[in-house]
DNA sequence: TATTGTTATACTCTATAACTATA
DNA sequence: TATAGTTATAGAGTATAACAATA
């Protein structure tokens, strides 16, 4: 990744359009691409790819998770989460198990190391943007409102 | 791009981990996974690649800017916006002019083909997602001056 | 027949490094 | 020497299609 962004959030150039006062999506959209270099950082620390990064944040510590939900976590193919997971269990971090009751079904499961590695992916990713986390308690309780019921609202999110 | 998510929002399955009331950021980390595929798709429509897509959104229709700029606000290496521009160029969206004064720099200029593609990719963009733009005007306004805040407060924006 | 995961393939995206042409 | 953009390269991310094993 790129290594001059800074550790919490990338210095982005404003695009040439400023955006109004009222035009919330244009911003969304900006947010979006600073947390790309962002996370690609956050990521590289850990020395792991930015899809490995979501996949260890979307493993559950508790609980073995099929394939295919993490495939869908991932917003990607099934195809590409074979890969994935094969990186991942090559490191030590996950592994493969059958379950009985359907043998076609894989269920992943977080080693120690790769719970290990999970917990500081979140503390980073949890505690590195300071703007957000500077935000008055009732603020950040708003906006986790507003995102949590536009999630909900188109089905991205189960209420 | 995946041709099963909706046209609007995809539909992504809920993070093994529901996010607590006030955990506002796996919330965003999720939103941006869940945009990915949006984005794919609205891009898709337009016969553009999602990069493709975010430089043409980049582009102002009114006044050439440098590659170099365009490098920015695209968070990527300028090795990168070379191709990216090479296929707007050959599709015949863009155009690089050179400048008097100095012959190293080449300024991006939007077609009238390009911009017509990039109007209707800002609609696409801006009226999409109907969960955001059913959002009551002054929570917009409230969520909009949160996220410049935020990316002001990190250099991601100028003030 | 349908589904889960894999393999094979082609393309896009990405950073690094070496290069060019200017300055 | 330094900078703007290009080329070359290697690796990561992505969707599609064909496949094996299982249901």
């Amino acid at each position: 990744m790129n290594p001059d962004v800074q550790a919490d959030l990338p210095s982005v150039e404003a695009p040439p359009n400023e955006p109004g006062p009222d035009d919330v999506w244009p911003l969304f959209i900006q947010f979006v691409l600073s947390l790309k270099s962002w996370w690609g950082s956050v990521c590289d620390d850990l020395d792991i790819t930015p899809m490995q990064g979501h996949a260890l944040r979307a493993l559950d510590p508790d609980r073995p998770i099929a394939m295919s939900l993490l495939a869908e976590s991932l917003a990607c193919e099934p195809s590409n989460v074979t890969g994935i997971v094969d990186k991942l269990e090559s490191r030590g971090f996950i592994a493969r198990q059958s379950v009985g009751h359907d043998r076609r079904v894989k269920m992943l499961v977080l080693t120690d190391e790769g719970k290990a590695t999970r917990t500081l992916l979140r503390e980073r990713m949890e505690t590195t943007p300071e703007a957000v986390a500077a935000l008055p308690a009732t603020t950040r309780k708003q906006l986790a409102t507003i995102l949590r019921d536009v999630l909900i609202s188109r089905g991205a999110l189960k209420p």
